[in-house]
DNA sequence: TTAGAGATGTAATGTTATTACATCAATTGC
DNA sequence: GCAATTGATGTAATAACATTACATCTCTAA
């Protein structure tokens, strides 16, 4: 099964780490989101790793691979290149500054395509691809 | 500068790390090249971290962001796309398998110019770039 | 010969993630 | 109503990954 269309109802650790991902500048530790959070009763790791798993699943937060930290979903694009990963839609990327640790959620139907083909070329089977760029945003590079 | 074409005269430790990563079948976290290398003198991580940290700045070793674990280089291509990253050429991508573990290294010229050309129209400065694409191989998915 | 740069050794610490086990709450079937 | 199941939660302990700090040591360039 793919990921529900609607967003499904949140358990309270949920909605509470999906809040603060979402206030949040940038991306987020998870043992940052632990501290954002002990005002709420949260007291131990698994608490929050728990929701991000969730969240994650649902398509609502992503991981940074290359950070060990995650980010609410800011994707804006219709679903499209559907498969089996992400929010129905095809593979995400992201852009992260070094800088400022902007983030840009963005998809690329060609870069989406072009791996699918080299998959397919190999009969590799992918079930979850990470693209991340590291870098300095337009702002920061100035 | 970018990495040398020619590589670099190794250390001892570099060298030792480079050797363990070549016999190895697949990647290796830092703490598992410790452990084999125990046996000629090594005693702490900071060796493998150094020795890892100037292998992979010399392109001959890599990092996956998505296992915490390193790969020695296998790409066999021609110097092409030349960029800020790599062995000289543009960058790489991986592909590794969840049930056997093997990783195959390419690299795709449309993928990395559709990503230069996404971060040309947005001013993003691109410094490193990561591709993983977690899956299974033709011979597990079979 | 001495000052600087780079490599090394070691210990301690910091950061990220998981395992194990107990408890609680909502749902289902009887 | 009342077990049985399922999923969420709380807590502690531990594992896995990575860095900081400091002391040597070696080579080389002035
Ligand atoms: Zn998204
Ligand atoms: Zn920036
Ligand atoms: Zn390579
Ligand atoms: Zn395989």
């Amino acid at each position: 099964m793919n990921a529900p269309i609607v967003s499904p109802a949140l358990t309270k650790n949920q909605a509470l780490v999906f809040d603060a991902l979402n206030r949040a500048e940038g991306p987020m530790s998870a043992y940052t989101i632990l501290d954002k959070l002990r005002d709420h009763g949260f007291r131990a790791p698994l608490q929050v790793y728990r929701a991000l798993d969730k969240l994650t699943e649902f398509g609502m937060v992503h991981r940074l691979e290359s950070l060990n930290a995650f980010v609410a979903c800011a994707h804006r694009e219709h679903e499209c290149c559907g498969g089996a990963q992400g929010h129905g839609h095809g593979t995400v990327a992201f852009a992260i500054c070094e800088s400022c640790n902007q983030v840009m959620e963005f998809h690329d139907h060609k870069v989406d395509h072009q791996l699918g083909d080299w998959a397919k070329s190999k009969g590799f089977k992918p079930s979850k691809t990470t693209i991340e760029i590291r870098g300095l945003c337009e702002k920061c590079a100035a």
